[in-house]
RNA sequence: GCCGGAGUGGCGGAACUGGCAGACGCGCACGACUCAAACUCGUGUACCCGCAAGGGUAUGAGGGUUCAAGUCCCUCCUUCGGCACCA
């Protein structure tokens, strides 16, 4: 027997597999299919182990399909956009182009070093322009669509990376660069933005989608509903007048969004954002200077300062009073920052007794406080003393027709009354905003537009797609796009008048890119449109999605758009695009703390794959923790599974019989058939924590059944029939984990040899059919084998566990029970007392109670 | 503040309809092999009392439901994510 030698096996059999072409996907409709897809990688220049730990368990749950009977794809690509690649550009002056594809082509040699499934067939790059070309002619039927639009407005901009941002990409307390950290500026840009609050509702419903709740609830909280009304309120003109004028152009009705509108009554004053466009109608010419200074003071302060939640109130009067139109009251119309303009209409009602922002902002300026909400446990509240907000549960007062109502049936009811007076009516608002794809970089999918003086914007005839990117650009950090620099690349023609036009300079965000990557692996270089609707019948939707929750709010909202759109034009069909999704967790450094180069605790996988081989990592990476919730790296901790292979390969192949072991023909029956069992059990384990994705256990279970085949071995069962079936069935539950050794190991038994007609037809030994292991069914559980034929009952007593009776399997209850009674630790733990009662769970326990 | 996840031996974790807590592995200890060490193999390993048999205590804390709770309910604590003046 030759020693295991990953270094030597596993490039031997990646090429292998190579060679025959093992993994091609192709349409085959006598097989089901299965789309199974790993978020594509950032070629960064090195994969990392965050890469092989979200990889490695999703190939070998594909694998596992593969083995059940699935016509299995598992594609990969490259995100191959973005900014680190320019700010290397701008650092060393190498190419963005140079270096991407170099780092892409290290980066194919490590994803090749894990032995994964891949059909490199279908590989797709994103920076290629046979890619971009379709991103480009994407935006152009999203903009066709009217789902794309450009508009002037205060973006959140990263003077670091030199770009705006997605509000998406905007995280954290401080609002900073998703990317870089770096705390945003707002700049007032005129950007290119997709509709995605035209679908909100419908990124809603995950009806028929197997994804993590967590998931969705992120998005659900991200999306934002909110179910409310919109009320008008008229400003009065003349100011002074005891009558009341009310103006009557549409142009003085403040709207403001609530979702209280039961509390109409309540409102005792307004506010407006500062940037509200009504902010210089409303204000008197005594509080101008004052409104004024405050709105130049808003507009200096950073969203950060502004929208800090423990900051105090603070606002100015406007001089000028609005009519509550359920009470007609004249109310104070104030301005005040903590009103956003960026949700609902930028004005709000305040009902300082029901709402606590409202409340200290009326204390602090001593405006009325009307209460509308009693709440049924609670004392009668007098709005002039009462010391904080209260919550707004309970019976309506002070509130003309609902009053005496509950607020619940208020809420409805005052929907009712204000539609029916026609100043209000029920409405939706949410949080989620347009996606802002503009960035001011080189190094992504031109923004196929041109700009006329006399046309305006249009988009760039798809007969002239893609619009290239420009190779000799200088690189500074600007903040305007080097394409703007170009001296002649944004000249072009108009493509309506063919007048002297300009291009757009700036280019797409990346998540643009990877919001069909998807579609692309369909057929990554097929020229009539973006995938061969042949492959999109077969293979669509993704049914098995794979990779990080930081994602949760941007690729996976962007991705559903996306599809949705596409689905709304005709191009793609189905509710979504991915069925299924299961996120991995984190690979933390041995230290608990995220990898990262400067805090130098970063786990390199290609040492350890030299070291210890891609079967041994892969093992590890699904053994060491859950998969969905990750873990710590422990550098000892893979020796177990290194011992494990290596354990594997004796057990397989030392055929020694000079041990001490039993010879074949003096193995007991016993013996054999605990095996058997043991086999058969495991196998059902194995089984379902595929299906569930629950990796660390699979290895678990196959460490356990080794150790059952090591004993049996032992005793004699080398060789025999029960011996030889139970290998066949370890090797192909070891195939999906460490594809290497189990097809080592099959080849070397034998078990890859063309049977019977296979191998007369070719006496070559180089063309005779090889069957590898990965072309193996998964094996079917033998239930009869794998039922225990006795059981071990637990017996209480006073629920404490105090004895086990070994019974067998047919036992009746009657049985179970004498002879839980008659055990002599269960007896002695009576004290003599009849039994009050005893209760016994089917095969599981008995429990006494005296 | 709001929403979500997680707290089990020295460590990673297991326990899948409430039914034997600690599978499997790491680490550690002892033994075999070795001149020796490493490798490998074997045995042991939650904690406390006990020579042992045995007993007691344990799944972040405290209550509750139940014959029986890591698992269900309530009140907290710690920690990790996300959101955050969203009207």
């Amino acid at each position: 027997m030759s020693d295991y030698i990953p270094q030597e096996i596993e490039p031997k059999w990646q090429a292998k597999w190579d060679a025959d072409g093992l993994y091609h996907a192709d349409i085959d409709e006598s097989r089901p299919k299965h789309y199974a897809l790993t978020m594509l990688p950032y070629p960064s220049g090195d994969l990392h182990i965050g890469h092989w730990y979200a990889m490695t368990p999703s190939d070998a749950r594909a694998r596992f399909m593969r083995m059940n009977g699935y016509n299995v794809m598992l594609p990969i690509g490259f995100d191959s956009f973005g900014l680190p690649a320019e700010n290397a550009a701008i650092r060393e002056g190498i190419h963005p182009m140079k270096r991407t594809y170099e780092n892409i082509e290290r980066m194919r040699g490590q994803l090749r070093s894990m032995g994964a499934m891949w059909d490199w067939r279908r590989e797709a790059v994103s920076c290629d322009p046979e890619y971009y070309k379709w991103t480009q002619w994407f935006f152009i039927q999203l903009y066709q669509r009217g789902l794309a639009y450009r508009k002037m407005s205060p973006v959140d901009f990263c003077p670091h990376c030199n770009t705006t941002l997605a509000r998406e990409q905007v995280w954290g307390e401080d609002r900073h660069c998703e990317r870089c950290e770096t705390p945003v500026i707002k700049k007032d840009l005129a950007q290119w933005f997709f509709k995605t609050t035209a679908y909100a509702d419908e990124l809603l419903n995950y009806e028929g989608m197997d994804w993590p709740d967590r998931v969705k609830v992120l998005q659900t909280n991200w999306i934002g509903r909110s179910v409310g009304a919109e009320v008008s309120f008229q400003v009065i003109s003349d100011q002074s007048s005891v009558t009341n004028k009310l103006i009557t152009d549409n142009c003085s009705l403040i709207t403001v969004f609530t979702t209280r509108p039961d509390t109409l009554w309540g409102a005792t004053f307004m506010v407006l954002s500062p940037e509200h466009p009504l902010v210089d109608k409303v204000t008197t010419p005594e509080h101008k200077a004052e409104v004024e200074a405050y709105k130049a003071q808003a507009a200096r302060q950073s969203d950060i300062d502004r929208e800090a939640a423990d900051k105090e109130k603070t606002g100015v009067f406007t001089g000028g009073y609005a009519i509550n139109p359920v009470n007609g009251g004249k109310i104070p119309v104030w301005i005040a920052d903590y009103v956003l303009m960026t949700y609902g209409t930028g004005a709000i009602m305040a009902v300082p007794a029901h709402d606590q922002r409202d409340f200290e902002f009326a204390r602090k300026y001593g405006i009325e406080v009307r209460v509308v909400i009693q709440p049924d446990d609670m004392d009668a509240l007098d709005g002039a003393t009462m010391p904080a907000s209260v919550p707004a549960h309970g019976t309506m007062v002070n509130s003309g027709p609902l009053t005496g109502t509950s607020a619940d049936e208020a809420f409805h009811a005052a929907i009712k009354y204000v539609t029916e007076k026609g100043f209000g009516k029920g409405s939706i608002n949410y949080k989620l905003r347009d996606w802002l794809i503009s960035r001011q970089r080189y190094w992504g999918a031109p923004i196929p537009m041109i700009h006329c003086e006399k046309c305006g914007w249009n988009p760039v005839p798809e007969a002239e797609l893609p619009v290239l990117l420009p190779e000799d650009v200088a690189w500074k950090p600007t903040g305007e796009s080097p394409l703007k620099l170009h001296p002649t690349w944004k000249q072009a023609k108009c493509p309506v008048c063919g007048g002297e036009a300009e291009r757009e300079t700036d280019t797409m965000d990346t998540f643009m890119c990877s919001s069909w990557y998807h579609l692309r692996y369909l057929s990554p270089h097929y020229d009539q449109a973006p995938f061969d609707p042949k492959e999109y019948n077969y293979w669509m939707p993704v049914d098995t999605y794979t990779g990080g929750i930081e994602h949760a709010n941007m690729h996976l909202i962007y991705t559903r758009f996306f599809h949705k759109a596409l689905r709304d034009m005709g191009i793609t069909e189905g509710p979504e695009p991915m069925m299924q999704l299961r996120n991995q967790g984190m690979v933390l450094g041995e230290d608990h703390e995220k990898m990262s180069k400067s805090r130098g605790n970063v786990v390199a996988p290609d040492e350890l794959v030299e070291r210890y081989g891609a079967d041994a990592v892969r093992a590890y990476l699904m053994f060491f923790a859950r998969w969905d919730m990750g873990a710590p790296w422990n550098s000892s901790g893979i020796d177990g599974t290194v011992r494990w292979l290596r354990r594997t390969w004796t057990m397989v192949l030392d055929s020694d019989d000079s041990s001490r072991r039993t010879p074949a023909a003096n193995c007991s029956d016993e013996t054999k058939r605990i095996l058997r069992r043991r086999l058969h059990q495991m196998l059902k384990r194995v089984t379902r924590d595929f299906k569930q994705f629950e990796f660390n256990t699979i290895v678990s279970s196959l460490m356990e059944l080794l150790n059952e085949m090591t004993k049996a071995k032992e005793a004699g069962a080398y060789g025999t029939p029960e011996w030889n079936e139970a290998v066949d069935i370890y090797l192909r539950m070891l195939a999906p984990v460490s594809p290497h050794i189990a097809e080592e190991l099959w080849y070397r038994t034998g078990r890859g040899e063309p049977s019977g007609k296979d191998k007369a037809a070719s006496s070559n030994d180089k063309a005779r059919p090889y069957k590898s292991i990965h072309n193996q069914p998964w094996p079917a559980v033998d239930e009869d084998a794998a039922r225990e034929d006795e059981i071990v009952i637990p017996v209480q007593v006073n629920g404490k566990l105090r004895d086990r009776i070994t019974v067998a399997l047919d036992a009746t209850e009657e049985q179970i029970q004498s002879a839980a009674l008659a055990s002599d630790a269960v007896k002695k733990f009576m004290e003599g007392k009849a039994p009050k009662k005893v209760i016994y769970v089917k095969g599981k326990m008995v429990s006494v109670v005296v």
